[in-house]
DNA sequence: CAGGATCCGTGGTGATACTG
DNA sequence: CAGTATCACCACGGATCCTG
């Protein structure tokens, strides 16, 4: 038989279609550019709207809305708003959201150690291609 | 002091706008449509161009192509010629590609998981939505 | 304060046709 | 066989202006 000892890779993509497509839209929805962000800065607790974008600097609000309307669709975020003058909007990270750390510091600090080595690599190629 | 005990999402985000950047980086190499999927199908070994694409379901040769110059560049795909007639190109993981696979498998099995959860969020929130 | 609406540039992706 | 070249589409993201 040809069971695998160790996780495979077509657990993901070698099963069926769906399983791809699935594996897909948690990556769009997470890779995107600034949704692992916002649930890094939700994880010490709910912020407010402008106290987020103040800290994710480069955002803009539009972006802010449209991510975090994705995130709470998606049930990783959760929005509150006070009937308040001037309206007062908090967002905080699900019990699920939280699930979706741990996963994304495993791939972050593939990223931090192995940076240095992707960047030789990018230059290698570069050098050579152009020649 | 407030050093963390447990890992942090600081440490890619809270960090240095350059820990950001590079995280960015990663992510939409690896978050792209086609990049995780071909390093799955290419961890039991060596494949053909025309292997990969038949595979690969829905891929077409533009992008499997631009998605396999993007894999070698970063030095996580190994792209081999041979001077034959008809021409043979075959692509293999590099080790550094495979380090990837691990931390991939981790997120692959969070959205295994979690997708029934997330698709259930996701229509309950459109149809609250819709209303 | 927390957005919504609108316009627009850019880049990723696909379809098609062609080539060494 | 393994691409390349070209065109076209559309989602992502930013800038700006407006509102309850």
């Amino acid at each position: 038989m040809e069971i695998a000892h160790e996780p495979r890779m077509h657990t993901m993509c070698g099963g069926s279609e769906a399983d791809a497509e699935v594996f897909r839209s948690i990556l769009s929805r997470v890779g995107d550019k600034w949704s692992m962000m916002l649930i890094g800065m939700l994880q010490d607790g709910p912020m407010r709207f402008t106290e987020l974008k103040q800290m994710t600097s480069g955002i803009s609000a539009r972006m802010l809305t449209h991510t975090l309307r994705q995130l709470e669709r998606d049930g990783l975020v959760a929005r509150e708003m006070f009937a308040e003058i001037p309206p007062r909007v908090e967002y905080r990270v699900t019990p699920l959201g939280r699930t979706l750390i741990a996963p994304i510091l495993v791939l972050a600090e593939w990223a931090s150690t192995h940076q240095s080595e992707i960047a030789a690599h990018r230059l290698k190629y570069d050098l050579e291609t152009d020649a």
